[in-house]
DNA sequence: GACATTGTGCTCCGAATGAGCATAATCTTG
DNA sequence: CAAGATTATGCTCATTCGGAGCACAATGTC
């Protein structure tokens, strides 16, 4: 291992992905600014003060939101230079590290102005529950697809139209509700998310040029952008979200995850909305229920809960011994999810 | 965001495990230090000379083996603490971004002495291709087990009991060739692997008691290490490479990883013995073949190569098209893998 | 030419999955 | 109170997928 380079200038920013799901509605916990921008609880972790990351999370998140968090789990460490206002100014670098956090209870009171945000507010068109979203059909896809048809010294509108059809699905058909991270990092270089415009502006000339290289007249691709390119966030905040919905869906499917979202108790239906909030597709009723008992997941308490309407259903609690017993417990999605 | 902790004390290590198969053995690149102690390639992140992680990374690994990698990914950010001498000793804290990069050819020749190294000589437990590893059943598992029994002021028995069982698995079916990492780190904990002895001697007296909290003369234990416990590395790079590996079993099933160590064509055993190699478990050949097949992953050049013995086979080429086509293209495992 | 060895095509069966029908248990409304 | 609406739950059916193995092909060796 070489020598240190003297006096790093390196700081580590933690943050969080705080999810809780309240009824059909998934949430993500974040801190305004004052100023109507929206960030995830961060911090800048001090080793002199906490000795793991996870305890300088923790430490963060409950100062700036007075919430205690059970799982938590990290994501990536980003590294991108030149998304962040301080970096420009003192030429500090900074690294961020993602977390994902699972709270049970949304309603949660916070401290500081933290609040629950719904996550598809910052990714209208991961929500496919109702179908494709229309917005992403009638006005994003059409904008994706002009940018393919742009040539440039470093794309071809070949690579280009792969890039659109890996991410967002040549079809509604091929469509990969994975792929979160991959969507938004293609939205930002098309122009179709505020950031990239707030990012164009503080940019290097030559680095400038790598965002939205086509000759579309700027304003019209940014007015684009407020209206269908989901809520902006602070720095690359939103980038981090991404990489948490897509690590909830992907290990969803193979891990008992969603559990640390539910109560102590819960219906299979509530079950299966959580997990349709999160997936963002909707799922076949009785083959949920007959894949949930066949994955022996949860156990029957006994009890049955009135519902404002229809046959009172029966109450059930996650089986801890899973951990033990089975290899890749989760509540599984259809392939075409 | 708050202020920066003025002059910050955290350095970014960037460590590298390159991966190439060759034949049937899985190899890692790795860096002696000239006292027979191996590293993993790796330098500290300087922001001043590299614009993003992924350059210092391959600049490192440039610089200390002589090899210019293709794909790399990022696995994991370790912070913990009391894993390295110039900690103790400058108070620096050091944390450790770990990357997986796959290279074609493990017969490319490196300089300043790095050499190939068989993954398996650093987790013997790991290879299930012949079955059970005898060490495992006979040596291991005993190990496990007394130190399962006994009681500590933090443990249970039951508690130890589950551990043990849920990353080795209760039986031999139960085992979760995913695991790397957990199995790995409860290794440490018992005290099975030499870095758990090393540490525990440079480490506080507070901290020491954390590792193997139990009353078995450290000796015997520290012998057993030497012997079952596979090579040691420095610092936590058998942790990284642990990473490394768990990403590789995981991801090869929904992704075709594979193909960046395969040469640009191959007979479809070739493809199943690199997969066998990473994911340690055999395959039934037939199976294997039809799952290629319907997956479309390669297709035929039209040539035929001759072997040694047998029937010559049939050289195949990896499609690129799969990356546009499919939504989860990869090389599948059996439910038992 | 018999035999060993590896490659390749194909079948069979049971499990898992997608889709839908039918019935049960509640509340609301006429 | 009966009909209808609504949600929960049980069950069937067709299809696909995955595990296992048989059979034959194409080479080299004895």
């Amino acid at each position: 291992m070489r020598p240190t380079p003297s006096g790093s200038t390196v700081d580590i920013g933690l943050n969080a992905v705080v999810l809780a799901v309240e009824e059909d509605t998934p949430r993500v916990l974040v801190v305004p600014d004052g100023e109507g921008r929206l960030a995830l609880p961060s911090g800048v972790f001090d080793p002199r003060v906490d000795r793991t990351l996870n305890l300088g999370l923790r430490r963060w998140i409950a100062e700036q939101t007075g919430l205690e968090v059970g799982y938590i789990e990290q994501l990536y460490t980003f590294g991108n230079r030149y998304r962040d206002q301080r970096e420009l100014d003192e030429g500090v670098r900074m690294l961020s590290i993602g977390y994902l956090c699972l709270v049970r209870d949304a309603e949660t009171i916070q401290a500081n102005s933290a609040r629950w945000e719904n996550v598809y507010h910052f990714f209208p068109w991961e929500d496919w529950r109702e179908g494709e979203p229309r917005q992403l059909r009638q006005r994003i896809r059409p904008w994706l697809d002009r940018w393919a048809s742009h040539t440039t010294s470093t794309d071809t509108p070949e690579a280009r139209i792969m890039r659109h059809a890996m991410t967002f699905g040549a079809d509604a058909a091929a469509f990969d509700h994975e792929k979160v991270l991959q969507r938004l990092e293609l939205m930002y270089q098309v122009g179709l998310i505020q950031e990239a415009h707030r990012d164009v502006r503080q940019l290097p000339e030559r680095f400038a040029q790598e965002l939205f290289a086509w000759d579309i007249q700027q304003s019209a691709l940014e007015s684009a952008a407020q209206t269908y390119g989901g809520m902006p966030m602070e720095m690359d905040h939103r980038r981090i979200l991404a990489s948490a919905i897509e690590r909830m869906r992907g290990k969803i499917k193979y891990r008992p995850l969603v559990f640390e979202l539910m109560p102590p108790t819960f219906t299979l239906s509530q079950l299966q909305t959580v997990v349709e909030a999160l997936s963002g597709v909707p799922l076949h009723k009785q083959n949920f229920r007959r894949l949930i008992a066949s994955e022996r997941l949860v156990e029957e308490t006994g009890q049955r809960v009135a519902q404002p309407r229809g046959r009172p259903a029966a109450l059930y609690r996650f089986r801890s011994q899973v951990w033990v017993e089975r290899r890749a417990p989760g509540v599984g999605l259809p392939k075409s999810a």
